[in-house]
DNA sequence: GGCTCAGTCTACCGCTCGGTACAGAACGTG
DNA sequence: CACGTTCTGTACCGAGCGGTAGACTGAGCC
């Protein structure tokens, strides 16, 4: 494994972050264990010692394959959070994310859920990978909501990590369905259903 | 293939149903392709050559055993859509969902949802099949909210496909939340959540 | 008891899996 | 230009996969 650019030697022929962004669409539609090496490689376009000198490992590259995924998609619908209310920052949440799970530039729904909710014994790392992403976007989520209900900005009886949690739920079964060919409109009606019950009652 | 009970003959030495149930668990556990044939058989107390000679391939002893879990899990929520009104009808769906999802006499979460969301190209089938079997729950649901929107008993505003849709997608995140740990307590606390946007605003 | 016939058991099949050895190719440096 | 170093390509490894052949077992029927 080479951090950086070494100063001798037969220079790379691909661009790392490149190369993970193909690798992430395979997982993202084939899941952890349906993405074999040989759909890895020619997706790539590296073949497997590249991929063993540069990575490690299936799993680890799972692992750098994510934590991209995260940087690139997943911060899109967190960066929703900084709106001024909660209830502008749970619409931008939920509405980013609908928009994402049904983008046409990459696979439909969520790698975070797609790449692997039930994993065989030996790849449970996976799904724990997986888990620990989720968990920290919805206590994002939670941060937030607290912040909103210290100013008073949260309907009568809601609990900051409850609203989190209903939120982060909703957006995932969005994710089910996107996955199942469900379209943006689709999402976004009910993410119109879902603000009702953040908003104040009047 | 046998089909009832052959007048003659050695007798099978297992239940039919019985191993199905078994086998689901096998397969909500560690999803499609993560379930090994050694697991399956191990833990359905067959082996291989009577599992195919009574299933026929691990596909279909896949569609058997989610047929079966549908009869018998996801059967209990659709039997709460008989409440009299939307708002109970939805309630008592989402409710026994979060209980099932959570109970502690088989794998947490959802076996329409782990058993493969994604899987490798030659086991598409699969997410077929477990897309369809959701979108027959959904379809429940749209017919009782259909129902309910004829008899003025849905909220101004909300359309009965999106609110099965927005039910159905909270209910697929409160799986995938389960699979993940959550508690009973913890998704009956998005559940009260979620019904405030089905509850007619005063 | 001998026969038929479905079910079970051990042992194996070809194949693909994730992972690697090793030779050759492309660079910076003396 | 030869050298050390690093990456690439082919060809391969043992292991486990889903699936099966064929001998054996145990029930009903005459």
């Amino acid at each position: 494994m080479s951090t950086g650019a070494p100063a001798t030697g037969r220079p790379r022929a691909f661009d790392e972050e490149a190369v993970l962004d193909r690798a992430a669409e395979v997982f993202w539609r084939h899941g952890y264990e349906g993405a074999s090496l040989s759909a890895l490689t020619s997706a790539m376009g590296i073949n497997r010692p590249s991929l063993y000198a540069t990575f490690g490992s299936k799993e680890q590259l799972f692992q750098r394959a994510f934590a991209r995924y995260h940087e690139t998609q997943v911060a899109l619908a967190r960066a929703a959070l900084d709106r001024p209310t909660a209830y502008a920052a749970v619409e931008a949440f939920l509405r980013s994310s609908a928009d994402g799970l049904t983008a046409g530039d990459h696979p439909a729904g969520c790698l975070s859920i797609q790449g692997g909710l039930a994993c065989s014994p030996e790849n449970s790392r996976v799904s724990e990978i997986l888990a620990t992403g989720r968990a920290a976007t919805e206590s994002a989520l939670v941060q937030r909501l607290t912040r909103a209900a210290e100013e008073g900005d949260l309907p009568d009886g809601v609990d900051a990590r409850a609203l989190a949690r209903f939120v982060m739920a909703l957006s995932e079964g969005h994710a089910v369905h996107a996955a199942a060919g469900a379209s943006r409109e689709d999402l976004q009606a009910s993410v119109d259903i879902a603000l009702r019950a953040v908003a104040l009652h009047p």
